[in-house]
DNA sequence: ATTGAAATCCGGCTCTG
DNA sequence: CAGAGCCGGATTTCAAT
């Protein structure tokens, strides 16, 4: 899909605020609040908008400790029964197949570090995993929506 | 605040699809849309919701390249005017103070791999930075909303 | 349950290819 | 001349109290 100046102007606000209305959103890009809704409608049926989703503070709800993880493999993980063993852990967050020393990079959060033993521990136990590297926040600074260029 | 077994389904279904409305929200708790619109309203103005944002695909935005980025400081990074810098660089998603060998992970995304060199040349300018060591993302296999515990 | 606002739908207009 | 995009109003649904 073509995506023009209104359109980056209008995810940018999206990213920002999902909850304000056509009217409003038509003001920053100048026009109606129709077309509006026009240009988010195929926005949505492009793909480019995946989804409206709440974001929720972690620490509120029991996901304090943020970790990556990089999984060094003794056999190419990209294979459906390897990711779907990953996204059966509940703690991770996001998978990577990675270039470089390791193969995969996963976002893993839990309520305590014990509970990132755990994680670690189910890590171990995936098939092809032969060591992980962990690495510990201990503050996140700053996590944003993807600047749209 | 204290989340019970209402808000985390509420949670949870809010960050599959937050547009449904309050009456099918009830649906899955067993609650009157009423109800059901208080709860959230009150996980809003505790800040355990943050926002409603659109998740946009980052491949469509001209943001097709993922890497993460560790940062070897001199000095301690925490401080404001670098984290400032950090910020200033727009295709610096996410920056973490970590433990272990480095000193900061940032995640950055990018058009193409020229923009990522751009990137690493910007992070080496950051003040306190003196070496550092990318990770590059070949391919996401799943991103996903933290599960609510 | 009621009020007000916002999303959604539709017909007509304009500009472009 | 055909197509796409935008506007403005009418309708209906939903949020808010």
């Amino acid at each position: 899909m073509a995506i023009d100046e209104t359109d980056r102007k209008l995810l940018a606000e999206l990213q920002l605020d999902a909850t304000q209305s056509y009217a409003a959103l038509g003001q920053v890009v100048g026009m109606s609040a129709g077309a509006t809704h026009e240009r988010v409608r195929k926005l949505k049926a492009a793909g480019v908008i995946r989804r409206t989703a709440v974001e929720v503070d972690p620490a509120a709800v029991g996901q304090g400790v943020l970790a990556f993880v990089m999984l060094d493999a003794d056999a190419w993980m990209g294979d459906e029964p390897t990711l779907r063993a990953l996204a059966e852990i509940p703690a991770v967050q996001e998978a990577h197949i990675i270039a470089g020393p390791a193969s995969v990079l996963v976002k893993v959060r839990t309520a305590t570090t014990e509970d990132l033993q755990t994680t670690l521990r189910a890590l171990h136990k995936v098939d092809g995993v032969t060591s992980t590297q962990t690495i510990v926040v201990l503050e996140s600074c700053f996590e944003r929506p993807p600047a749209v260029m």
